[in-house]
DNA sequence: GCCCCTTATGGTAGCGCTACCATTATCTTA
DNA sequence: TAAGATAATGGTAGCGCTACCATAAGGGGC
């Protein structure tokens, strides 16, 4: 550019009259973006790119720049990223009311990814869906990117509305049954649900209580369905007897394992739609003098502390709590990254794997004890 | 490069030497320090002097700023102020491998607080003590203000002096044997197990079992003699075969509570230093047909979430951990505020205080001692 | 050859706040 | 009363990064 111009700027450079040069004001000496494109030979600018994952750059700067990060070990700024990107992602997490181990499980997941990408976590709890929904616009005052829902909360049409309404976007986890979520990420419920009960079958048991989760989620409906289909494709007759209600608390588990056990030809094992649930069965085993497994087998769902805490272990399915709960914050960075350029509204879904968590609860019906029954 | 092309370029912009004004990037057009101070009548320096606290305002501007704020509803931006403050609050949250239900709780208290004042949560489990200097180590790296040691971390003098070489502070959730803390929070266990015993006796109960916490941890230490010093007050003859020990787990207490209730002359209630234990107590209770608490009061400690799931709910003391843990948090902030100025070593400390929850696993003892036998 | 278009890169101006110094009014004290 | 100390406030330059534009360097298509 004009050469008259650079001469001018010199000469104003002198600093007539402002301020004395001040130290800088880095206290700690952490690199940053300039001492990185220095190393690299190249602008800060193009070191931005490198580590923001935008395109147009060649690949021998890109390697360059990845090399000096490295050696410098050089981490950017969180700080100045939020501050210079305009945009702070903030991210709601309600929950209603769940079990601790669930949540600690869920908190965990959220924190360690919001940790890592920056983003700021708004923990609320509320007692019903309906009291979500004062909550939800309290948040949004700040500002809120987006909210993650577990269950019941994503089951709630009005829940998601309101989210949409307030322009944040809404992550299931779990499956939900209201429509309009920007994701979800969840196991396969169903086919857990037929594993298990397939696992059970495989033991030698025929006679195989089941008891339903709370009746609005809509994970009860395909646990249950899981559990008939495995029935089903066993050539095993459903006694709808077998089969009872339940709402995930300990204390329902504790009516409908007694409820089961009364039966006059009563189950050799049961399936329970959560852990918790597993859990009261086996203590209400325990008070009618059955042993578990020997007498009766005993299998939950989730994995959650419960599981591992009481004796004995619980057979399981575990679901990955704190990973899905990780991705719901990443998708949500996602997603409203990618708000800020184009407006499509993407979906995103996610399935995680499942494992099947083999403890101590169960066993082969024992023939002694056991009421025989046809094949 | 021409100045032909500057030319052009002054032709179509009035701007002679430097790039066309940009828009401004703010797209949320939330009120800033500079919004406030014109409301104010004021410089944007004097508004942040009044929201950091600092002394040298006149009362009369304070009162104003105050306005200011409320009117535009003004809220700081937390990326810009940690950007400018140079320093970001990093906070290490340590466990090892406690309870879900405690877990929590903790997290909920460390988030809340941690979003409050702006502060990063790195969350690290670790399986023993030794594991967490390694992980600490690794944490520094990125720069920590503080740790939050909850026990048995906070009774390992390896981990403080860590902490202390790292320049960061260490805040111990619950009572440490170890020395040199920043601080702590804790409530009085030896009160609070004082008051449970006392009120054990109150119902009548003389022969009372004790199951003691995990031996390493000092608040093991605490509700034993809270216990010991409530018998003694009473006049009642401490049996030492009354008080056995454990670990503060589901297991440890399964097999305590076998001891206590195959002695031959049984307790007519135990106390047990944590919910979980206590919650095997009356597990194994059931299991040897006594009811609880017709047969037998059983109390716990700490009120987690383990104490209302079981039936019966759990008589027992609340140790309020999310505030603890709030507190710790803003404690580290504090700490670390201070020492940017001056660098006096001040210790923060706060007894937080305990509450006995009376629910159904308490009693007066049944006159006839064993014989009551169920159908 | 010219023009345009794409790709790679650089320069600069903020984002909103606070540290640091400068400045002015208000007292003290020699 | 002048000289200094103190209190209250203002101005400015960053903090480290990214958005936005400008520029330069390579292709095609006419």
């Amino acid at each position: 550019m004009g050469s008259a111009v650079y001469a001018m700027q010199m000469s104003t450079s002198v600093q007539p009259k402002t301020h004395k040069r001040r130290a800088s004001r880095r206290s700690n000496a952490a690199p940053t973006i300039a001492d990185v494109a220095r190393a690299a030979q190249c602008s800060p600018m193009t070191v931005s790119r490198v580590i923001n994952g935008e395109g147009n750059v060649r690949e021998e700067t890109r390697i360059q720049v990845l090399d000096a990060i490295e050696k410098l070990n050089y981490s950017p700024n969180r700080a100045a990223r939020s501050l210079a990107g305009g945009e702070q992602l903030r991210i709601g997490l309600l929950f209603d009311n769940p079990s601790a181990s669930y949540l600690s499980e869920f908190l965990r997941g959220a924190l360690e990814e919001a940790s890592k990408i920056d983003a700021h976590l708004e923990v609320q709890t509320c007692e019903t869906p309906e009291a979500a929904l004062p909550l939800m616009r309290k948040l949004s005052e700040g500002g809120i990117s987006g909210f993650i829902l577990p269950p019941p909360l994503c089951d709630d049409q009005d829940v998601l509305d309101l989210a949409k309404e307030l322009g944040a976007c809404a992550i299931a986890v779990g499956p939900g049954k209201a429509m309009g979520t920007q994701g979800s990420v969840m196991i396969d419920d169903f086919e857990a649900a037929v594993d298990m009960t397939a696992h059970i079958i495989g033991l030698g048991h025929t006679r195989i209580g089941f008891i339903i989760g709370k009746p609005e989620q809509l994970a009860s409906e395909r646990r249950l369905a899981g559990y008939y289909a495995a029935m089903k494709q066993a050539g095993l007759e459903i006694d709808e007897e077998l089969v009872v209600q339940g709402r995930f608390t300990y204390r329902s588990g504790l009516a409908a394992a007694e409820k089961l056990l009364s039966l006059p030809e009563r189950p050799t094992a049961i399936f329970a739609s959560n852990d918790d649930m597993a859990a009261a069965v086996i203590a209400t085993a325990h008070r009618n003098h059955l042993d578990v497994p020997t007498d009766i087998t005993v299998c939950g769902f989730d994995d959650t502390a419960m599981a591992s805490t009481i004796w004995p272990e619980l057979t399981t399915v575990r679901q990955p709590i704190r990973e899905m709960t990780a991705w719901a914050v990443a998708a949500i960075a996602r997603i409203s990254r990618s708000r800020r350029t184009d407006d499509k509204g993407t979906v995103e879904k996610s399935i995680i794997p499942y494992t099947l968590i083999r403890r101590d609860s169960d066993a082969a019906p024992s023939l002694a004890r056991s009421p025989r029954t046809e094949p």
